[in-house]
DNA sequence: CTATGTGTATTACTCTATATAGTACACATA
DNA sequence: TATGTGTACTATATAGAGTAATACACATAG
């Protein structure tokens, strides 16, 4: 199966579709320029209704994600222009804050959280260099 | 105010206020111990419903964050303990990984978040040495 | 005991988001 | 022309969020 999603999770399926997506993307699983399955070949696939793929479709390219051509199917965009460099920061910001928050009251230390991430990003898409 | 909540998001209120009363806590604003707003205090200083406020304040005592005492009313746990500490690893790596995929799509090189966080961990609190 | 202030519980209602279902359209291409 | 793309639209069902109003159980200051 090209994709899986849970259909009893609290997050709506089409908002999973995208996280997968955008996680394979980044983690060069998904090459820019290769194609993505059709809405009607994944709605079989994963047996879930056309137009939960179509919406999810629709927000990946309305993020510069993936790109739409008619008639012929979607596709990972090639070339990504980064949004304005300011507002990522801000952004990035507030996730990380997300993350030391739930460290503490899981009882992590922040240390660790940064060891955490150090490995990740060394293991990231199977020892690649990204970024 | 006390707390401020934006109600025209699309994440739910009391979520919103669960995240603020959380952060607060691990920013060590407020501290083990120290009391909340009443429940129908802090809805009339928000103008929302006290059921909205409720729901937060049950969501926390059930996460273990505070403690409710019948009649007098709700305080910053004092002691905590971790839950199990690999399934913190787990949910600290998955939501390491959705940062890192938002910095891949925000064209942020991994070395920046890396720094990001340290900054991060360092002013944490007004530099105070957490955890 | 009484009054007041805690959190809790219940019921009813409205509104929005999610998801499904079915149909129709516009474009590309073999 | 037939088939496969994505798109658009209407209708329906369900779940979650939020409001509203009321009642209950407990603590404590008078």
């Amino acid at each position: 199966m090209w994709l899986t999603v849970d259909p009893r999770s609290s997050t709506p399926m089409y908002q999973q579709i995208i996280a997968d997506v955008k996680e394979r993307i980044a983690k060069d699983i998904l090459a820019p320029g290769s194609r993505l399955p059709s809405i009607r070949e994944l709605a079989v696939d994963m047996t879930i209704n056309p137009n939960t793929i179509a919406k999810a479709y629709q927000e990946l390219e309305r993020e510069g994600v993936i790109e739409v051509v008619r008639g012929k199917g979607t596709f990972v965009t090639e070339k990504r222009e980064g949004p304005s460099p300011a507002a990522s920061a801000a952004d990035l910001r507030e996730l990380l804050t997300k993350v030391l928050v739930e460290a503490h009251h899981k009882g992590v230390a922040f240390a660790d959280v940064s060891r955490e991430l150090e490995d990740l990003i060394l293991h990231w898409s199977g020892s690649a260099t990204d970024e």
